[in-house]
DNA sequence: TCTGGGGTCCTAGGACCC
DNA sequence: TCTGGGGTCCTAGGACCC
């Protein structure tokens, strides 16, 4: 998929539709996820730091990414594929291997390159984004292909021409060379695609070591037959946390760590898993970053063996000069949960116990859950859904001092108006992300030229919740340049404050250092 | 106001075992 | 009675990908 997040925003939000947007961590310390063609104009790029970003492009829309929506659509994608070949292999939430002489299809280019222009047809009706298609004969080339063709776009390798392709290339465009590798070759004297291959395996294992320097070998001189593997079990699971500022108080890293623990349990345990190896990752002020780990007698999905192994590893490094980021995983997971009954039932009758009561289980230092419990103070973050009792649906376009403006725009709407509300309005709550098309097609085949993105669809108020047409009046906020997260402070520098409700005191403020 | 979050794979050293 | 040669497991770190 094309600038998959941004894509979706912009496709979810029709006022942003041909505008630079952003999607990714809005905090301090947030980096790009991704950005919308618009915005690379302005030299934005994924893993760029938010703040540089802003820099770069002040009057860019600046969003906080919404998952659920982008699984949604994922997979509907992964549905048209799966209906190509049984065998996929998802890389990510916006990519996929599909084997297609395992779907049948006839292996010749006129065939295949039909196939992958009618799915690019249907991945639009279906989802009202763009996708671009690689297709060649090894998943290396099919990938660089797809590469290649972006955006919205198609590239077919013929077989046979697959060197002439790669050799002029930089070697950074094969899959596995980041930016040490390139380094290490460049310092060899090797820069191209050609040039890895003239230097032999030999070479190439002297500088990389053994599995890079072949793999890499086999890479250049266009060897890949890495089958399609569909459905890998996962084999580890993890959480972490990067904080608004360093921590450096030692029960609070205590505190934080029992709960990321607990967080990461719930994921293993949604996944039907349990693990043997507990990991924690310290960053520290310097973003120098260290593992720890321990390995137990056999795989739990106990949140307080977890819990209690974490808080053991973390005893044992000093965060005395600060932490930034702190993590908990698990690996070495089984299929399925072995934990000993007795412990089970211990733990959830404890859960249960506390959920109701309060905590002051355990040893003394682990209020760890109960977080969960209280009412966080809603956060108003850019990008998220809500939904108005006279207003209907709309999405945050900014916060601050108070305040929270908010779009009324829905996917299928005209591009909507802003109003701006106390952060506390009761008739302000959060919504749902709407789908992006209005009905999706199932099995995606047939005409009717994608709804969505494009033109204005019929304007029809939509079933129920209409756009508020009519109706004008509302206090200032001049929608124009789609402010970011602004709206508060003097000028343009948005004052930041570490978020609404900040108090006269620095202080770091119960909960309001992450989302 | 530099540098997220969730993963995978590889390497290397030490412990331990036969 | 100067130190073999495997193999596996555990730990830690690093590169890379989206």
């Amino acid at each position: 998929m094309d600038a998959f997040y941004a894509s979706a925003e912009q496709a979810a939000k029709p006022s942003l539709r041909g505008k630079p947007v952003v999607v990714g961590g809005i905090g301090p310390r947030g980096v790009v996820a991704t950005a919308s063609y618009e915005a690379r104009v302005f030299g934005i790029r994924s893993a760029m730091a938010t703040a540089q970003a802003r820099r770069l492009c002040p009057n860019a829309a600046y969003l906080t990414p919404r998952f659920s929506l982008y699984r949604d659509v994922s997979e509907v994608v992964m549905g048209l594929l799966r209906a190509l070949s049984p065998l996929v292999e998802p890389l990510s939430l916006d990519e996929a291997f599909v084997d297609l002489e395992a779907g049948g299809v006839e292996p010749t280019p006129a065939a295949v390159r039909a196939v992958g222009e009618r799915l690019r047809r249907d991945i639009h009706a279906a989802t009202g984004l763009s996708g671009s298609v690689g297709l060649a004969a090894s998943k290396m080339l099919a990938k660089i292909a797809s590469e290649d063709a972006k955006p919205d776009g198609l590239l077919l390798i013929p077989p046979g021409t697959e060197l002439e392709m790669l050799w002029p290339m930089s070697v950074r465009v094969i899959p596995g060379v980041g930016p040490a590798t390139a380094e290490t070759l460049r310092r060899a004297g090797i820069a191209t695609v050609a040039e890895t291959a003239e230097a032999g395996e030999a070479e190439l294992v002297r500088l990389l070591g053994k599995a890079h320097g072949a793999g890499l070998y086999a890479m250049a001189t266009g060897h890949d037959d890495r089958p399609v593997v569909a459905e890998r079990d996962a084999k580890s699971v993890s959480v972490e946390d990067t904080f608004e500022e360093d921590l450096t108080d030692r029960t609070r890293v205590q505190l934080e760590i029992a709960r990321l623990a607990d967080r990461c349990v719930q994921r293993l345990r949604a996944a039907g898993r349990s693990g043997r190896t507990v990991v924690i990752k310290v960053r520290s002020y310097d973003f120098s970053t260290l593992t720890r780990s321990e390995t137990l007698r056999g795989p739990t999905d106990d949140p307080a063996v977890v819990r209690e192994a974490a808080a053991r590893l973390i005893d044992g490094v000093d965060t005395t000069t600060g932490v930034r980021l702190l993590g908990v995983g698990v690996s070495g997971l089984a299929d399925y949960t072995q934990e000993d009954l007795f412990a089970q039932a211990a733990s959830e009758a404890s859960a249960a116990a506390s959920a109701t009561t309060d905590p002051v289980r355990g040893s003394g230092a682990e209020p760890g859950e109960a977080a969960g419990a209280v009412e966080r103070p809603r956060r108003w973050l850019p990008g998220l859904d809500v939904h108005h009792a006279e207003y209907g649906a709309g999405w945050v376009q900014g916060s601050g001092v108070g305040r929270v403006t908010v779009r009324f725009e829905t996917p299928w709407s005209e591009p909507g108006r802003v109003r701006t509300f106390a952060v506390d309005d009761p008739d302000l709550e959060p919504g749902e992300p709407l789908p992006l098309v209005r009905e999706a097609l199932p099995g995606g085949d047939a005409g009717l030229p994608g709804p969505s993105t494009g033109q204005a669809t019929a304007p029809g108020p939509g079933p129920g919740s209409g756009p508020v047409p009519e109706d004008e009046d509302e206090d200032g906020v001049d929608p124009g340049a789609v402010p970011g997260g602004s709206g508060s402070g003097p000028g343009p520098g948005p004052a930041a404050g570490p978020g609404p409700g900040a108090g006269p005191g620095s202080r770091p403020m119960p909960g309001m250092s992450r989302r």
